[in-house]
DNA sequence: AGGTGAGTGTCTACGCTGTCCACATCCACC
DNA sequence: GGTGGATGTGGACAGCGTAGACACTCACCT
């Protein structure tokens, strides 16, 4: 099914160009991912994309696609490190941290790739054949929100606290995300920011956990 | 000074644009600042904003500015309603309470102007002659260093605790608007927008006071 | 073997954008 | 009462996303 070098049907147009977007969106970000820009760097006219992709818009999101995989596989990193021999109240923090650093650390380390994570449809827009960002249950979420049951099973967090927590920690990572890649942090030296993204989650597990309310 | 209705020239351009600028982002956003479209709904030539601006981008920070002053306004306007005959403790809380919902309020209700309001030039850029986005403490951020400064005179925080505590807090608000504005959250009704706003609020508050750490 | 139709890429073109350059106009001041 | 600097106009250019008509290629079926 590989198609000879280069011939007059691409082969897999599909898939190179979501590869090429992703190499192209590391060091630009989205703003990279014009359909000029992406065809040419696959060696193919620009309108040879919209017989895979109805606009920009669903190019762009089978490459956010990508990315967000990349989040949630680098939160699953992170929690390999976990000693599996700890207290299970312990192992539970720990994965909790793991996703909350993971995803901050992520944001940091490839702020292109994270732009296209984070990404939203924009208009509601009916159902589309292809999995689309909000078709289906964002990876990097479904580890937060395990990662909070966690909590509730090892007996860290009451019943009580559990509701909304996963609102609470999602705000305080993606916000310290954004401000120290798009925001005012930006400029700061990333030893300072790693100490902060740190005191950052630690902090907003502290509140989650806080007494009573 | 002030000019008779349509001459040549048009009297004070600049503050014109601005004006402009801020009504038509309040439904659009950033995206609805196109030099073409702002000049034409003042009746100007798209180049004659370049007399009073270097590019779109001087001429959407400009608009910023203002956008940011007003997110600090309807902070202080909270701070109004806290009663000055309570506890000071409570007071000092009040305000930190009122900047951190002020700001997600801000997003809610405004989202085409805090999308401006939470701007950061793109690049380094030498200074500028014009008040910009980072030529300028934000008002905004300033009011929560404040309300943070009176946590520890209050005895609500220790010394200790400060350190920091603004990054946690502005990150948790922060993330929280974006999510709630463009983020997956954006489609919730807004009686459950405004129970978790105050939610996430008080869980940074507790985090930021939580015991030792 | 030979046609046929679906799939895929190309070419041309349109309207939109931000921005540059040369020119027209107006106002303040000497 | 001219003159110069500030301000707005007109036209043009390159780049963008995208639509429509056309060209090529391949898999399949007789």
């Amino acid at each position: 099914m590989v198609r000879a070098a280069r011939s007059y049907h691409h082969g897999d147009l599909r898939a190179a160009l979501v590869e090429a977007g992703l190499k192209l969106a590391r060091t630009g970000g989205i703003g990279a991912l014009g359909v000029r820009e992406l065809t040419r760097s696959v060696g193919v006219t620009p309108n040879a994309a919209y017989r895979h992709f109805a606009d920009r818009e669903a190019l762009v999101l089978a490459i956010a696609v990508e990315a967000q995989d990349r989040l949630a596989q680098t939160m699953l990193d992170r929690m390999k490190a976990i000693r599996a021999d700890a207290d299970p109240a312990d192992r539970a923090l720990a994965r909790l941290r793991a996703v909350g650093e993971g995803y901050v650390h992520f944001a940091m380390a490839e702020p292109g790739w994270f732009e296209l994570a984070i990404l939203t449809r924009d208009e509601p827009g009916d159902d589309s054949p292809q999995p689309t960002i909000e078709s289906r249950v964002a990876p990097p979420y479904q580890l937060l929100v395990d990662a909070l049951d966690g909590l509730v099973e090892a007996g860290v967090l009451t019943p009580a606290q559990r509701p909304n927590a996963e609102v609470a920690c999602w705000s305080t990572v993606h916000g310290f995300a954004d401000l120290a890649t798009r925001g005012p942090l930006r400029a700061q030296d990333p030893p300072i920011l790693d100490a902060l993204a740190t005191y950052v989650v630690d902090t907003i597990i502290a509140g989650v956990a806080a007494p009573p309310r």
